[in-house]
DNA sequence: CAAACGTGGGC
DNA sequence: TGCCCAAGTTT
C-alpha cells in the first residue's frame, strides 16, 4: 500500500465510515438463502458458488445443492458423478471437485468441523484468499478481508487507488486497505456490506453514488472519478477450435456417451465423442468412421452433418460439427465410456455445449 | 504472473 | 454482434 493511499485512510474518519457502511446494509441487504444462518459449511458452498458467477444463477443451484448434500457428512460421501450432476450448467467445474476433496479432508481430518483458523483453511482445495476470508468473517465472525472484485471497484473509488485491479498482485494493496478498514465489532457486516454496495450502488458502470451511503467518504466522488476508476485492464480474446462431434445410436436406440478426462476442460463431466479438426476436415464424414473405428474399434456410418454448434467459452470457441451416426457392431463399455437410453442420459452431466448438442439432434433421430 | 477454467445476461 | 461482466483459484 502507497503512502498516498494510508493518508487517505488515516484522514478518514473511519468510525462513522464503518457506521454508515453496515448501517445501510442492515436495512438494504436482500434476503438471499445463504444469509439464514451462519452455518460454515452453507456459508462456504455459497461462497465457492459465487466465485465469478451472478447471485440470480447461484439462488436455484444452492437451494438444490443443500437439499441434495445438506451437511459435510452428506457432501463427503456423496459420489462425485451426482455432485458434478447438481453442478451442471453453473460452469468451472473444477470448483465443486475441489469442494468435494476439501469437504472429504474437512470430514476426516477436523471431525466434519470446518476450520476456523487463516492457514488451515486456505490450505484447503478451492480455498483460495478471498474464500478464506469470507468464511472466517461471516461465519466465524474474524476480521480477516475478503477481497473480491465488488471490494476492489468500491475501494479502488473510496480511496483513490489506481492500480490494475485485473493484476493478481493488487488484491494485496486491497487486503491492507481493509485491514486497517474493517470493523472489529461486525466484520461479517462490515465484508459483506463492502460486496453488496458493489452490487447494488458502486456498480462498474453509472454507480448511483447520490444513494450511496459513504458517499461522503469517498475520494472518487469528492473529486468526479467515479467512472474513472476501477481500472481495469482489457482481456484477450478467445482462439476458435473446429471439431466434429457424432451422436452415435445402436439397434437398441441407446447413445454413446464418454467421460471427459479427468483434468483441464470440462474434466470429469460426460459428452458425446468427438475430436478436434482442422477447418478442411470439418464435413467429411468418411474420416470419422475412421476416426471411431480406430479409438473405439466399433463399425459406425455417419448420416450427413445435422448441424452446427457455436459455444462460447471464456478462453476459447468451440465450432462443433454435428454428426448422427449408427453403430454396426456391439461395443466394450466401461466406467468412462456407455450406451445410455434417452431417460437414462439425464443422470449424466454433460457441459452446455453437449446439452446444445442433445437438443439439436433429439428430434432427428 | 498470465493463462486456464464456464456460463448466461446486459447493453 | 461483440465485449464486458459476476462474491476467484490453480498452475
Amino acid at each position: 500500500m502507497t503512502n498516498e493511499i494510508l493518508k487517505t485512510i488515516e484522514e478518514m474518519d473511519r468510525q462513522t465510515f464503518r457506521e454508515d457502511l453496515i448501517g445501510w446494509f442492515e436495512n438494504e441487504m436482500r434476503d438471499l438463502p445463504w444469509r439464514k444462518d451462519q452455518d460454515p459449511y452453507k456459508v462456504w458452498v455459497s461462497e465457492i458458488m459465487l466465485q465469478q458467477t451472478r447471485v440470480d444463477t447461484v439462488i436455484p443451484y444452492f437451494t438444490r445443492f443443500l437439499d441434495k448434500f445438506p451437511t459435510i457428512e452428506a457432501l463427503a460421501t456423496a459420489d462425485e458423478d451426482k455432485v458434478l450432476k447438481a453442478w451442471e450448467g453453473l460452469g468451472y467445474y473444477s470448483r465443486v471437485r475441489n469442494l468435494q476433496s476439501a469437504v472429504k479432508e474437512v470430514h476426516e481430518k477436523y471431525n466434519g468441523k470446518v476450520p476456523d483458523q487463516p492457514e488451515a483453511i486456505s490450505s484447503l482445495k478451492g480455498v483460495g484468499p478471498y474464500t478464506a476470508g469470507a468464511i472466517l468473517s461471516i461465519a466465524y465472525g474474524k476480521p480477516e478481508p475478503a477481497v473480491d472484485g465488488n471490494v476492489m471497484r468500491v475501494l479502488s473509488r473510496i480511496l483513490l487507488i489506481w492500480e490494475d485491479i485485473a493484476k493478481t498482485s493488487s488484491r494485496k494493496t486491497f487486503e491492507s486497505a481493509v485491514r486497517s478498514l474493517i470493523s472489529h465489532e461486525n466484520p461479517s457486516y462490515f465484508n459483506q456490506a463492502l460486496m453488496e454496495l458493489g452490487a447494488l450502488i458502486c456498480t462498474p458502470t453509472s454507480p448511483s453514488c447520490l444513494l450511496c451511503p459513504v458517499r461522503e467518504h469517498c475520494q472518487a466522488f469528492n473529486t468526479g472519478m467515479q467512472n474513472e476508476l476501477p481500472v481495469k485492464s482489457k482481456k484477450k480474446k478467445q482462439r476458435s477450435v473446429e471439431m466434429v462431434a457424432v451422436v452415435l445410436r445402436n439397434d437398441k436406440n441407446q447413445l454413446l456417451i464418454r467421460k471427459r478426462p479427468e483434468t483441464g476442460l470440462l474434466a470429469n463431466l460426460w459428452e458425446f465423442p468427438n475430436t478436434e479438426v482442422g477447418l478442411e476436415f470439418r464435413s467429411e464424414k468418411e474420416q470419422f468412421e475412421d476416426y471411431f473405428k480406430e479409438k473405439y474399434q466399433v463399425e459406425a456410418t455417419l448420416d450427413d452433418m445435422v448441424g452446427r454448434i457455436e459455444h462460447v467459452f471464456s478462453h476459447l470457441i468451440w465450432n462443433i460439427h454435428v454428426f448422427t451416426g449408427q453403430l454396426k457392431g456391439p461395443i466394450q463399455e466401461s466406467s468412462k465410456l456407455k450406451l445410455v437410453t434417452l431417460e437414462e442420459i439425464e443422470q449424466y452431466a454433460f457441459p452446455v455445449s453437449h446439452q446444445k448438442i442433445l437438443k439439436e439432434v433429439v428430434g432427428k433421430i
